[in-house]
DNA sequence: TATCGATATATCGCATGACGATACATTAGC
DNA sequence: GCTAATGTATCGTCATGCGATATATCGATA
């Protein structure tokens, strides 16, 4: 049987998921299923978003003018193609620049309970 | 004029006020006004709980068996001890290590945005 | 003495958003 | 023909952080 890894809990992936989404529209134009599925495998599974969050996100984040779409309907498959405004790279930027004292603020917080993330490249 | 300090987004705080309040009971016991008042000032001002979050915060936690209270009229002013109990320092351990992993996954998700902690110590 | 700010707890209704369920249509593989 | 995967959408439910409001005590100060 397929080992099961359990997800973050939904409260924990509040006012964060915006910020991957737009995250993975800065690297590229995506649509939706793709979007939910790149987040789902670079997390190992562990961030996997239902359909029933994804396109009312995608929804929202448009009507914010963070992101704009274009259908696709020249293969048999209707896809949503999503990319990502000057707005939406501006606030990119101030949620990431958020999270990261966030996530210090919590580190002074939690005291002995924090382990510091392991240094990138 | 005093500077004002913008707090956190309360959609980034969901699922992390628990932690910081099982956090600050695991320290020492204490009542809600100054768990408040600990993580506000800890936080910079940043993490500033309303009364309306913090009492129903603390009532679910203790309805988890998390915490414990008791009253103290002992004073002039009526005061409600909490404690961590033996459920509840097993639990913060277990939300310490999902924040930590949860952590970990958006750093990974957000590539060249995530900026890593300055060590501590 | 009255008034004000800090201390201290409690509850209410509102807004937000993640979720599972459901729906519907197409395509590929068995 | 059946099933699974692809692809988008909406619905109602639930959890919870928040401001507003209520109540009470106490110290300072005008």
């Amino acid at each position: 049987m397929a080992k099961k890894v359990d997800k973050f809990e939904s409260d924990l992936l509040r006012g964060s998921l915006d910020l991957m989404v737009l995250a993975v529209l800065d690297q590229e134009d995506q649509y939706g299923y793709i979007i939910q599925k790149k987040i789902r495998e670079a997390s190992g599974e562990k961030v996997s978003m239902s359909a029933g969050t994804m396109y009312p996100l995608l929804h929202r984040l448009e009507g914010e003018k963070l992101i704009r779409s274009r259908w696709d309907d020249s293969t048999g498959r209707r896809r949503k193609w999503y990319a990502i405004t000057a707005a939406g790279r501006k606030r990119l930027t101030k949620q990431a620049n958020q999270w990261n004292q966030y996530v210090q603020c919590m580190a002074g917080l939690m005291q002995g309970y924090y382990k510091p993330v392991p240094k990138l490249g």
